[in-house]
DNA sequence: TTAAGATGTAACTAAGTAGTTAGTTGCAAA
DNA sequence: TTTGCAACTAACTACTTAGTTACATCTTAA
């Protein structure tokens, strides 16, 4: 039982038309509540480091109500695995490129790219969180196919776009170049404690960011360029 | 009973002159032995699922003795990433980019980062749990000076260089090059296990990461030209 | 009102887990 | 042989933690 047990409640939708309310509070609200909480738990302190004890806590949910609806910690770290990825998913939707002129669709990729790293620091953490444990859990899990980044195919579209107007060169191939964007912000953003120390570089500050932004703007449609 | 019992029979080696052997074993020699173990463990496990006892059994030492030469589980963590970044700068100080043409060196240093980190991936990992922690380690460390990484040294030879010969452009800052050159490969090295499953794209694959390598080189090498 | 199931809670348990302690072993100098 | 000491060890302690259980309370339908 990875997940689902959708509505245990509301077993007698029998007779009536009644808003069928659920005896004694509310258990999907509660299961919004402890995913929400074991998101941030285990953002905050992996996998290992998570406690269930916490979750339950800033969930306002009893420790038992959390394996009544999750099974055990793992399964409740796969659900919030995906749910992380749902959400990011649905912020990625709200872009809407194809009707931009394809340099400014690139550069608009970019900066969304990398403000929606900064907004979303939790992402980054579980993301990390689960190549340590080398995609165990993210390797077994159903419904991946729904992962898959919806800017990809904005992406494509773009790139086709801007090939047909020869501005772009032939044959970029758009998780390629996705990959490389994404990289630019990642690899600064997750490393942003470690980096001040070893390069000296203030990489957290906005000053740097949107520098780095511009000079990666350039350097990314300088490589498009036909 | 953990496992080691050294020597347990020649107890009586009196006699004459003999090469002068600590008692029941060597100290210095047990120290490394933790250290490495816990480097392997913590990069493995991560700072909360990393157990001491397992350290104590990878080094073949008795639980106590890390306690005795390291104090605690967190002060044999600090020193276990201190030594990580002690081996990967040693190994960064072979790199000579200095005598090369300005373009090969280039070139150079971007295959030697992305190597650096396909055989290391534990440093990868140990970064990424440092990140993790919010750099609450490597911010108190002692000694984090000697941390700095010598290529840019080496790159800023490289640079100055490249720009009197008229071959790169002026004003380029080397450690915010360096960190779109690291950036290029560990984003896809260190999310190896969640890209396949996003992107589709098998970035662990030596023919993604070689066409990836040339990819980089030419946009790179386009965005430093004058 | 009551039955029955849904929802919620506190207390408990079994298995770890970091860290300690009291003691043993091996070596070399006196 | 004796003594001092560093290296080493097994067993233990105090505490944490995932997971369970027995029970209480609430909601709806009959």
């Amino acid at each position: 039982m990875t997940e689902p047990m959708i509505e245990p409640a509301n077993n007698k939708k029998k007779a009536k038309a009644k808003v069928v309310k659920r005896a004694a509070g509310n258990a999907e609200q509660t299961k919004k509540n402890i995913l929400s909480a074991a998101m941030h738990e285990f953002a905050e302190y992996g996998d290992s480091g998570a406690r269930i004890d916490r979750i339950a806590a800033r969930a306002n949910a009893n420790k038992s109500l959390i394996f009544r609806y999750f099974s055990n910690k793992e399964a409740l770290y796969a659900s919030a695995l995906k749910e992380a990825y749902r959400q990011i998913r649905m912020g990625e939707e709200e872009l809407e490129l194809e009707q931009l002129e394809p340099y400014e669709a690139i550069r608009k990729l970019m900066r969304f790219t990398m403000e929606h790293y900064l907004k979303s620091p939790w992402f980054l953490r579980l993301l990390a969180t689960e190549n340590l444990r080398r995609g165990q859990t993210i390797e077994n899990m159903e419904g991946i196919a729904g992962l898959q980044s919806p800017l990809i195919t904005q992406l494509t579209k773009v790139l086709k776009r801007g090939e047909e107007m020869g501005l772009f060169r032939e044959n970029v191939n758009p998780s390629n170049l996705y990959i490389i964007i994404a990289s630019l912000f990642y690899f600064p953003i997750s490393n942003v404690y470690t980096l001040p120390v070893v390069f000296g570089v203030d990489v957290g500050s906005s000053e740097w960011l949107e520098q780095h932004l511009r000079s990666s703007e350039r350097m990314i449609l300088a490589h498009l360029k036909k």
